[in-house]
DNA sequence: ATAAATAGGTTTACAATATAAACCATTTTA
DNA sequence: TAAAATGGTTTATATTGTAAACCTATTTAT
């Protein structure tokens, strides 16, 4: 698409989409608050964490915050710039 | 979502999308012309009018141009409506 | 002490979507 | 008149998104 620049698909996506807009805000975010703030179900969740991970559009930390399991997550430099390049072709599909 | 609302799915499409930015530029389109523009394959680009049209977001009028079968495609008001709510909507997640 | 509920997720099965390949009818060109 | 081009549609396949089911451990209720 020569107007159209190809959208990175791992972005456009309403809930990776919005995982990183929060991101981008707080830097560091753990799953339950992003479950909440996104309105997600875990199961759908974890399943695009995931693929943002392995796109190296955020860094996944696990640990344990007493004896309970705690993800914690954070926006990455290459995904802030993917954010960013994603806003900017979308910009010329919605004017 | 509650801050961030749903994306209509419809419009939330790289292609439906770039066809529905490119109707509201012209406010009339040939399919060719769609086609050239956003790089698309027939098969492709045929099946997503189908979607637009039945959503209601476009109008489809077959006629012919000398001998020749010409497919033109108009936004509705519902699919300008719809695109706008979807921008509005998609701006909170993008700032 | 034990059962039930909650926390914090992951895995998996299924439905929906996007896309290109194959196809079709007709027309034009060689 | 055979081959190529026009203007698409249909269909098959791959990819994606999503929720249900599941899992391990912890906390609460009885």
């Amino acid at each position: 698409m020569s107007e159209f620049k190809p959208l990175d698909p791992l972005l456009h996506s309403q809930l990776r989409l919005a995982v990183m807009s929060l991101l981008i805000a707080v830097e560091e975010a753990e799953f339950t608050f992003l479950k909440e703030k996104t309105e997600s179900t875990a199961g759908n969740l974890s399943v695009q964490l995931d693929k943002l991970e392995k796109a190296g559009y955020i860094s996944i930390e696990k640990s344990f915050r007493g004896k309970r399991p705690l993800t914690t997550c954070k926006i990455t430099s290459k995904g802030l710039q993917a954010f960013e390049d994603y806003v900017e072709n979308l910009k010329k599909y919605i004017q």
